[in-house]
DNA sequence: CTTGTAATTGAACAATGTTCAATATAAAAA
DNA sequence: TTTTTATATTGAACATTGTTCAATTACAAG
C-alpha cells in the first residue's frame, strides 16, 4: 500500500497529537506507543516517522502542545492590578488546568530526553510566554514590567508554585488531598509577596 | 546452573544498587535496564526478580538510598538557630548533593510507577524525615517545633525548592548555568522568611 | 551417602522503537 | 490520454526491552 490523499500532513500532525493526547489521558503515559498512536489514526507506525524525527520529539511536540493550552486557560485572566489577588487567581487557574490534565501535565516534567539533548528553542520560548503572565501579574510590585527584579521573583515564583503542584501531584509528598494544594500555594503566594514589600 | 554462595541475599541486593547507581550516573537512565545491572553484577537478569518485584520496584528502592544519602550529607549541619542562615546552609547542602549527583536526583522526581500504583509508605517516611531537617531549621520562627504552621511552612519551603531545583536541573527553564540557581533559592528563602516576620 | 531445598539460570515470549525496500497512488509531463 | 516522476505509506524485519518459569545444580540437612 502507499501514498492515500485522506489527510494531509498538518492534519496527520493534529491527529497524532490528539491521539497522543487521549492515550496517555485515558490510559496513562505508559501507553504511549508508537503502534498505540499509529493505529488510533488508522495509519502505520512507519507513518509517525514522516512527522516526528521518533517518539521523543512527539512527546516533546506534545509536551508544547500542553503549554500552548494553559496559557489559553491563564490568558483569559484579567489583572486587577492588585498582585495578591491575581496571582492567586493565576495558581488556581493553573490548579484546576493540572486537575483537568493531570497526567499531560506530569508528562512535561517526567519525560527526560536521552543524555545530550536538550531541549528546542522554540519549546522553551513557550515556557517565557507563560513566564510573562506572572510577571505581568507581579509587576505591581516592582518597578516597571521589564524590572529584571520582575523577572527575577516571577521565575521563583513560578517554579516555586511548579515544586508544590508537582510534589504533590505525583504523591512525592504525603499530601493527600487536593485541598491543602491549594492552600499551600495560597500560603506561599501570600508569604512571598508579604516578603516582596517588607 | 543454578546455586552459588558467592552471595548472600543482602550482599546481592547492595551489589545490585550499587551497579543501578553507576550505571544511571555514567550512562543515564535510559540503560537502566534489567540485563545491564545484571551483568554488571555477574548474575544472570532472572536474579534480579529474586530481590526485587520488578524494575519499578528496583527504581523506588534505588531512589530509597539516595533520599537516604541526602539525608546523610544534610543531618551534619548544626543549627544555629538563626533561621535564615541555616535555611541556607541547607539550601546549598542539597545543591551540593544534587550536583554530584545529579542523574540518580532526577530519577527520583522523573520515574513514575505504573498507573494506580502509589509509593510504599516506607519510602513516604524517607521524605518526612527530610522535612523534619528543614521543619528543625524553620522552627525558631514559629512556636515550637510541633506547631502546624511550622509543618506547613517547611513543606512549603521544601516544595518550592524542589522546584527551583528541579526545573533549572532539568532545562526546563531556561536557565543557564548553575549559579542563578543558588541566587533564586537563596532569594526565595529570604524572601518567604521575611514574609513570614512580616 | 542420600535426600531435599532453593538459588540461579537461560531460553522463551510478547512488546517496544526504529529502519527501509517495496509499492501504489497522486501530480506533472508528454 | 498516456507516460513519467515523485513521494507518501506500508509492513516486515531487527535489536532490545521487561518478565516468566521449567530445568538445573550446588548447598545443607538427615
Amino acid at each position: 500500500m502507499a501514498r492515500r490523499s485522506d489527510h494531509n500532513r498538518d492534519e496527520l500532525y493534529a491527529m497524532a497529537l490528539q491521539a497522543a493526547r487521549t492515550i496517555v489521558e485515558r490510559d496513562g503515559y505508559r501507553s504511549l506507543t508508537a503502534r498505540n498512536v499509529a493505529d488510533a489514526i488508522g495509519y502505520s507506525p512507519g507513518t509517525l516517522y514522516n512527522l516526528f524525527s521518533n517518539l521523543d520529539d512527539m512527546i516533546v511536540h506534545l509536551n508544547a502542545s500542553t503549554l500552548d493550552a494553559l496559557y489559553d486557560s491563564v490568558l483569559s485572566i484579567e489583572l486587577s492590578g492588585d498582585a495578591d489577588r491575581d496571582l492567586k487567581k493565576l495558581a488556581a487557574r493553573y490548579l484546576d488546568f493540572i486537575g483537568k490534565n493531570e497526567r499531560l501535565w506530569a508528562l512535561i516534567f517526567d519525560h527526560l530526553l536521552p543524555e545530550g539533548q536538550v531541549l528546542p528553542d522554540w519549546y522553551l520560548l513557550k515556557v517565557d510566554k507563560l513566564l510573562g503572565v506572572v510577571e505581568a501579574a507581579i509587576a505591581p510590585l516592582c518597578s516597571g514590567e521589564n524590572d529584571p527584579q520582575c523577572r527575577e521573583a516571577a521565575r521563583v515564583l513560578w517554579a516555586s508554585l511548579h515544586g508544590i503542584f508537582s510534589l504533590a501531584g505525583s504523591g512525592k509528598l504525603s499530601v493527600v488531598s487536593q485541598a491543602p494544594v491549594q492552600e499551600m500555594a495560597e500560603h506561599l503566594i501570600t508569604t512571598y509577596i508579604r516578603g516582596l514589600e517588607a
